[in-house]
DNA sequence: AGATGTGAACCCGTTCACAGCG
DNA sequence: CGCTGTGAACGGGTTCACATCT
């Protein structure tokens, strides 16, 4: 975050910034700017502020911004295609290696540029271009197996875009983006405000409350033994 | 994740689970799942587990996903459609309610079965369906007028995919959502593996050290007085 | 004077460990 | 006996506040 407003002050020919308003740009404070900035070493200059070319360098260094990282792609449907097309990896040191997907149909297509290779051809991809990320984006059941395979051939840190939670070795960094789970965050919050506003006798507006649902196996939900609350209103919970 | 280990386990028939099942299953340890669970109730039987069916209720219900939640989406490019197109949502409780674009060449095309509204109509489109929770998906210049539009037309909670940061009243939720940033990261801790791996004498794999994009700028990296460190190996920092 | 760099305080989520209940 | 529920301990990231330097 700090990079990119960097980058922005940068374009616009600044030649410095305190971490009052570089934090104001990145959407934290200052003090933790100033700590964070204190892991790479110290490179404001008190009473001035920081050099702004100066700290895209070194944090594009600490970052590993300044090689270059081959990726592949597993899993060309929608959001694969998406992500190959998203000008945001090309930018910074990020290049696309290969595309993979397992359907012999996709095999051959261009996306983005990019010729679909198939799922057979993964493990000697990897190994030609040296790719130690990759990204999983096929549907859930495929996510595992896939994963293995990018493991097996030598790649340590996956992104995984599937509703899975995928178990690696000991070394493998995994980080995932859960879209579905983002939004039902996002859900939980707006009830809790709805709810709020009920108890504080406002008419709430938004998502109207649906027949609850009381399916799901025919039963619903019948409390095995119970002491819980069992209302419309969720029970208390940290936010 | 609670919940989409439960729903499969309900799917097999499984009637009760145990933490440490449920916690395998959902990625965390059992200490943790039963004390997440202690905050919606007490929903457990001593000596027995979990009941599967009830928690999938009671979980639903917390999150607010017995309701009718419509979305839209903002900026129909790549990304956007395949969000559209993406089956995570609909099976939750969420509703793709409109899909809206600020190019009239896009407005009335159909993606996934969904006519493209123009930006123009975000207000009423709003308006009409009740919508609380906006997806923007917009290039980066335009995510804080749209995210402005849909706060003032109602929408309190926003799934921000663009790599820009909102500035939004108090009151409105954002989730972030930045896939280069993701990158970064996985790049950042495979940087220190191969320094880890370097200093230890091994041989490293993976991505080959780009001659040190010394440009931007001219001078590149002058350090303006300076002390830290400036190999090619980083300074230590907190993982 | 002005802004950095940082030890100390603070906060909060996670984990431990065990009492308590079925 | 087995497993939940939870107070207490732990850990680490964030914030405070101020000494320090330009």
């Amino acid at each position: 975050m700090y990079l990119r407003a960097l980058t922005a002050l940068s374009e616009r020919s600044v030649p410095t910034v305190s971490s009052e308003e570089l934090a104001g740009a990145a959407g934290v404070n200052s003090a933790k700017l100033r700590k964070d900035f204190s892991y790479l070493g110290s490179y404001g200059t008190r009473g001035v502020g920081y050099d702004v070319e100066y700290l895209v360098y070194q944090i594009s260094r600490e970052l590993g911004l300044t090689q270059d990282w081959p990726v592949v792609i597993v899993g060309i449907g929608n959001l694969g295609a998406a992500l190959a097309n998203y000008g945001g990896f090309a930018s910074r040191g990020f290049r696309v290696a290969a595309l993979i997907d397992a359907d012999p149909k996709m095999t051959g297509k261009q996306v983005a540029g990019i010729g679909v290779r198939h799922v057979d051809e993964l493990e000697s991809i990897v190994h030609t271009n040296g790719v130690s990320i990759g990204v999983i984006t096929t549907p859930a059941g495929a996510a595992q197996q896939v994963c293995e395979r990018l493991v097996a051939a030598g790649v340590t840190s996956i992104l995984n875009f599937s509703p899975t939670v995928l178990s690696v070795p000991e070394g493998v960094d995994v980080r995932k983006v859960d879209l579905s789970i983002e939004l039902q965050i996002l859900a939980f919050h707006e009830q809790r405000k709805a709810a709020d506003e009920i108890s504080r006798g406002v008419r709430p507006r938004g998502a109207r409350t649906a027949a609850p649902a009381e399916g799901a196996g025919g039963a619903g939900a019948d409390r095995p033994k119970g002491q819980g609350p069992d209302g419309d209103i969720p029970a208390v919970m940290p936010a």
